[in-house]
DNA sequence: ACAATATTTCTATATTTATGGAAATATAGA
DNA sequence: TCTATATTTCCATAAATATAGAAATATTGT
């Protein structure tokens, strides 16, 4: 990831109405929900809701795909690990013992081993 | 955290210079970088430099402390991880397969675990 | 007290972003 | 084709943010 993108994922967020969308989103899952849905549950009138849906689109951290009359909109995860990843790189001079270490959740196996110890 | 908080900190970070000086105390440790150190690395005028790092402080997204006549700043790391956190929080509907799971890294302990695996 | 260094504040200007009502567009069922 | 539903675009206005030169402030050593 580099820079320009990191900031336009960011600037994204970076709003009380987006940042909630986003985070309904990053909890509802792959299948994402209808713009509808989003707007009756955090109360943001239609127009001011497709443009933030609009701008987290561009910004690609999030996902639209229409069925039939219903557009649903869904999280970005590999671009919000990978601005996670970003932000946490090289942390702390190589040492890393002052920051949640993303890249033991990099690949899947070690996501698993992650959650393994967890359990 | 909650959504406002989450949107400061997001804020502080969602612009270049920013997110640069963010990335390098991030990397530079908890000892940080003073003020003139940064701005020679980055390359940034110093005014400018002051008017960012005064919008990372007030975000709490960096701490400032004086040493003789030179202002060191570095990563606020409970913010960075706080921040990380609460964007991540219930990913997937709870099934957590499609987002680093910050959780294990939550405490010390489960830091250290997750560690040992990837060691 | 003076000079040198480090950093911030002041200032004006330029740019970007947010808001929501009203109208337009798109899809589907009767 | 008519109607209802879902969502977006248009628009004007309001507000927040970014830039960097110049001046001001703070600290230290001589």
């Amino acid at each position: 990831m580099e820079n320009k993108l990191a900031v336009q994922l960011l600037s994204s967020i970076a709003q009380e109405a987006r940042l909630d969308i986003f985070r309904l989103l990053v909890q509802a899952g792959s299948e994402g929900l209808a713009a509808g849905a989003i707007g009756e549950t955090l109360k943001i009138p239609l127009s001011t809701l497709s443009f933030h849906l609009k701008g987290l689109s561009v910004a690609g951290l999030i996902n639209a795909r229409q069925v039939s009359r219903f557009i649903y909109y869904s999280a970005n995860y590999e671009a919000m690990n990978g601005l996670l990843v970003y932000l946490t790189e090289n942390c702390c001079a190589g040492q890393q013992a002052c920051c949640p270490d993303l890249s033991c959740n990099a690949t899947d196996n070690e996501i698993k081993s992650c959650k393994e110890i967890k359990s």
